[in-house]
DNA sequence: TTGTACGCGTTATCAA
DNA sequence: TTGATAACGCGTACAA
């Protein structure tokens, strides 16, 4: 077993000093060639890689990124990690993960844990709980100790950093547009309550769509599903809500549902009220994953482009790192959404 | 903005010593109580947390797990991901994940970043490159410098680590079983090349319960699928093969697939024979995620337990870490795979 | 051409 | 009770 060697031992081996050996390895014409051709060859031979640790604590850069997420078995959160990856490696970055669990503690407490010292800067998208609570006292302490942040997908105003989110208002109008182009009257909106801010934004998309085709939203096609309830264990509960749905709403012909599972699940309930899809009621959903393509019918949906999202915060981060003189001029990039349609509509 | 506090700056306002300062707020009893209450008071104050970096490079260890994993945007992953997180976190660890994307190269890069000081060990699962070209120098190296690693799922019996395995031929065997066991005459098993060792496993789990039941495998039933091509972008080729494997086999009634997407397909070229499932032919997959909860039919399938895989790798590295001197005896852990009875069987 | 000294932030040991 | 010093591994300004 041969431990990992240090400059140190390199210089005693070779009988030189340290920072002719660390020269030498910088290719520095201050040292001889010979040595330079000494020193080279020894560590080639033991392998030699400079420590990261001590790189950073001399640099004060970690070279590192810090990523909260609320959830990682998720197909949008994975592919944003994804992206931020791809391109913090290709820069020379790497990445360390932190998963809130949606818990406002377990957000915190990663936040912290990390804050010191281990990383450069944050992205992350925060935990339902905290948007819940409205507590954002923790992203304002990192930002005001000078470690940027860059916000995705689910952010707030209130926290002056950059942020990268998708068009879900427009996003929304697309989905809704669709259906009443094909020819839905009756058109329901299958959410989450509002304190979820995408949820809150696609509901507005809705809203905005049927206003301007002159038609006025109903309180009975809107279903605001509280998903603290819809957990992997209690889907149930939301296949009821949404038989309820049905049930109430003999006449319901489209269905635009604010993630893939709902909109999978409405097509399940739609199929036991035997409903053809599309010719009876169409389906739309949100977030591109596999279930949406893999679903049968396969299901049409505005894809948000995670991987793109990811790559965004990635390089707003990245260059905010490496230019701090900049001014202090904080973007909200806006990722375009796609309709991508497949079997679920006309 | 204000910057986080060191001890040293601390230690000038106080006009104490440095080691004073630590001592201090380390409790330590030779700091008088005064002085102690005044150095905790101001530290509170400026939110003093020790330097992460500068704590590793004291102690040599970084209190960091380094994961390399071949894709992130998958179930089975992340639910691993999940898992190490859990236990990792419990037990004051962080998690540093990077992604060779299934490439030799990638991988050797990702390790060799991180192997230099930025973590303690590594938990990971071989790309298929890597098991392609069975090139395993780069593994053998870090074991050899003293980096221990916790090998999942896709291991290789030529390096010497601890590793968590599924009983790949068990968890096939079940599913044959269950298949044989309800009436299917001609069973059909949808596998990938050799060199993916959880292809083989699988398949070799199929031909062993056949033969257990004295029938004889016949190559018509054995599809192979070559998954380079099986790319998000090359599913017509996966599809168009599974049609062949129909046309040509029009008393098939069974199916075992060895992931789920593969399943999914299957039971979408059935239909498209008009074949009802389960009552024509039954469909089994393996990996239990999303798709196979929420297909129609739901999906009977083999559950690897990704979430407890994760977290026993964690529990291996975590105590070899902390046990440095303990003897170097390494274990392959066998985690049990359970069969998850859908719609998709009888 | 080579070596010494310093600093990054901590802690531990030993001296005052 | 407190402080100075060394050490972790590295790079660099400055001295020899």
């Amino acid at each position: 077993m041969k431990k990992k060697v240090t400059l140190k031992q390199m210089a005693r081996e070779l009988d030189v000093s340290i920072s002719t050996v660390s020269k030498a390895l910088r290719n520095s014409k201050e040292i001889s060639e010979d040595t330079r051709d000494k020193v080279q060859a020894f560590a080639k031979l033991y392998n030699y890689r400079p420590n990261n640790i001590a790189l950073s604590l001399k640099n004060r850069k970690t070279k590192t990124i810090g990523i909260i997420i609320p959830e990682i078995v998720h197909h949008f959160f994975s592919k944003v990690i994804r992206g931020i990856e791809l391109v913090a490696n290709k820069r020379g970055y790497n990445v360390i993960v932190g998963l809130s669990n949606e818990s406002f503690d377990k957000e915190v407490i990663n936040m912290e844990m990390l804050a010191n010292g281990s990383i450069d800067g944050f992205i992350l998208s925060i935990s339902k709980e905290t948007l819940q609570q409205q507590d954002y006292h923790h992203f304002n302490e990192t930002i005001s100790q000078g470690m940027p942040i860059v916000m995705f997908d689910r952010v707030v105003n209130e926290i002056n950093c950059d942020k990268v989110i998708v068009d879900d208002i427009l996003g929304s109008k697309k989905a809704v547009n669709k259906l009443i182009e094909t020819g839905c009257k009756n058109i329901a909106i299958i959410t989450t309550k509002d304190y979820v801010s995408v949820g809150r934004l696609r509901t507005q998309g809705y809203l905005e769509a049927l206003e301007e085709h002159k038609r006025i939203p109903e309180s009975r096609l809107i279903l605001k599903v509280d998903d603290k309830l819809v957990s992997e264990d209690h889907l149930e509960v939301l296949e009821t809500e949404i038989e309820l749905l049905f049930e109430q709403n003999k006449d319901l012909d489209g269905i635009f549902a604010v993630n893939e599972l709902y909109a999978i699940i409405a097509m399940k309930v739609a199929r036991k009220h035997n409903k053809r899809i599309p010719e009876d009621i169409q389906v739309i959903g949100f977030t591109d994953g596999v279930l949406s393509k893999h679903a049968t019918p396969s299901l049409t949906t505005v894809s948000q482009h995670g991987q793109k999202i990811g790559e965004k915060t990635a390089v707003l981060l990245i260059d905010k790192l490496e230019n701090e003189d900049e001014e202090e001029r904080y973007q909200t990039v806006i990722i375009e959404t796609e309709l991508i349609e497949r079997e679920s509509t006309k």
